[in-house]
DNA sequence: TTATTTTATATTGTGCACAACTAAATTATA
DNA sequence: TATAATTTAGTTGTGCACAATATAAAATAA
């Protein structure tokens, strides 16, 4: 068969198993923290933030819309993690600012990169190197959508 | 905040919106064969393998489990690309082999790799170093899971 | 031969991810 | 200043992805 459509060769099958391997190693250090993967990329963005943000702003953040966000933003505050509040100034825009319970959880989630990067099992540099391929890409390829 | 907890910093948020990045990149192209990236990947095994095989070892070939591939499957069955048949030898095992339809849709797939290629933006050289990269870490990764 | 274990698929339930659409509020503009 | 266009969230529907469980068949052990 045509050597280029062999799984084998593919860039994006590479980047969709290991997309879902590292959501795997991360599962049980997340579960300490009673997170998913796709929660704890909001935490990351309200602990670096650390004030009220909007809904649309975490969106920009992690490229996510809110028929993502607007469920797991409820799920998260059924939780206890964040706190949903609509503005006055502009009734159609939420706030998301963290609770007490939210803001704990960081100490805990310090030590997690530190550990997934011993999983990767990655030189310093070879970290370094991979992210700037990856950003090369990330760029290239944003730039042909929509 | 501490610097490792920096969306920017991190590598798996990079893959995570990478393999985003690509699925889209995919869709209109998949669209004129009627197929998702996932039912893309299970073409890819049929077209490959050019004989019925069992859904067990699509799950091989995929690393997908029988939660997600057996109601993907049944809608490729709804849309007539692929066949159904339960083996007699073994009861338990389910066949799986394409249409003639299904079969058909591999002449227009064939262009499908080089399109993406060029939507990269990559030298072959490259993405062979990207590549083996990503294997480099598929291998480890994989090590360390169950 | 019978009991136990393993294997292959299916089902159920939860949680994303996103397209398409709705609703409401703001801003621009004729 | 009406009206049109844009913005921000939310809703609905579809399709993965996977954990947990179920079911039935096959293989193996006792």
């Amino acid at each position: 068969m045509s050597e280029q459509l062999h799984l084998d060769n593919q860039l994006c099958f590479r980047l969709y198993k290991l997309n879902k391997n590292l959501t795997k190693l991360y599962a049980p250090l997340l579960k300490e923290l009673g997170l998913t993967y796709p929660q704890y990329l909001v935490m990351l963005v309200m602990w670096q933030q650390n004030t009220p943000i909007l809904v649309k702003d975490i969106g920009n953040h992690l490229d996510l819309d809110s028929g993502t966000l607007s469920p797991l933003l409820k799920r998260m505050e059924k939780l206890e993690i964040i706190k949903r509040t609509r503005s006055n100034e502009d009734e159609r825009a939420v706030f998301i600012e963290l609770t007490a319970h939210g803001k704990h959880l960081k100490n805990k989630a310090k030590l997690i990169p530190a550990k997934l990067f011993t999983l990767t099992e990655l030189s310093k540099t070879e970290l370094l190197n991979l992210k700037s391929s990856l950003d090369e890409l990330l760029d290239n390829t944003t730039k042909h959508l929509s």
